[in-house]
DNA sequence: AAGATCGACAACCGCGACATC
DNA sequence: CGATGTCGCGGTTGTCGATCT
């Protein structure tokens, strides 16, 4: 069909920002608002692609944006919105205040996505020969199924079946083909299902990460494991 | 002390969805 | 109703500082 690209990439800045240029883009949404990114570094006086701007904005100059670690809470959050949602992290950054989808998916990238790989892996490697070593682990990360949620052919979209809580920790619904997915996922979330899932005693499904509290600064506390602490004024669902 | 490796994160790219003409 | 434009998303890459050897 014969796409245009999104803009001409010739004397166009690439790479990353200067303040001057996050100083320019600041003022000129602040003053316009968001929208219009194609537009927006022309007038803006810009030398940046559309999308670059928009992208920068999104994921750094939000006035908005909550900087520093990702909390032991939201890491959990995270956990059982990915087990929700799969990959949908513009969804997932949507419960998450402050929170971008880019960030999110980088901090699974690094951190969490490799602890489920180690632990799967680990688990393809369970025998009887390294029953000692398994048993060395707290019971949990023996027990529960830390595979990443199915998925479809393209492995981005959710698989959302179990309509509560119960019935995703009872496993007594029918395989994935059976869910209701389009209708309740790709059009608006279920706000109630959510709530219910996110708040519900999913600890055991999220006791993959003990080993997590070392390197996660902002709590140490095991009373932070059993349900976020967001309150309704920071996550209303 | 210097090079290699790793981890974190910002930024880019391609594609699909939706809107508009 | 098809063509085109724009936006948003998710995957991937690039870069840089920290750590290791």
């Amino acid at each position: 069909m014969g796409r245009s690209p999104c803009c001409s990439k010739e004397g166009l800045n690439r790479g990353a920002w200067t303040a001057t240029e996050d100083k320019i883009l600041t003022d000129y949404v602040k003053t316009h608002g968001e929208g219009k990114w194609r537009n927006l570094p022309k007038k803006a006086g810009l030398m940046r692609c559309g999308k670059s701007c928009r992208l920068r904005w999104l994921n750094y100059l939000r006035p908005d944006i909550k900087r520093g670690n990702i909390t032991r809470d939201e890491e959990e959050l995270i956990v059982r919105l990915h087990r929700l949602l799969g990959n949908r992290w513009s969804l997932i950054a949507g419960r998450l205040p402050g929170r971008t989808d880019n960030e999110i998916k980088n901090y699974w990238n690094t951190k969490i996505g490799k602890k489920m790989q180690a632990q799967k892996s680990s688990a393809l490697n369970h025998n009887p020969s390294n029953q000692s070593e398994e048993n060395s682990k707290p019971a949990t990360h023996r027990s529960v199924d830390l595979a990443p949620p199915e998925t479809d052919q393209l492995g981005t979209k959710p698989v959302v079946g179990p309509s509560t809580v119960q019935d995703l920790a009872d496993s007594k619904v029918d395989g994935p083909e059976s869910w209701p997915l389009t209708s309740m996922m790709d059009l608006e979330m279920d706000e109630q299902f959510l709530s219910e899932f996110l708040y519900g005693d999913f600890s055991q499904l999220c006791d993959f990460d003990h080993g997590l509290q070392g390197d996660n600064n902002t709590s140490t506390s095991h009373g932070s494991h059993s349900s976020p602490k967001f309150q309704s004024d920071t996550l209303v669902l």
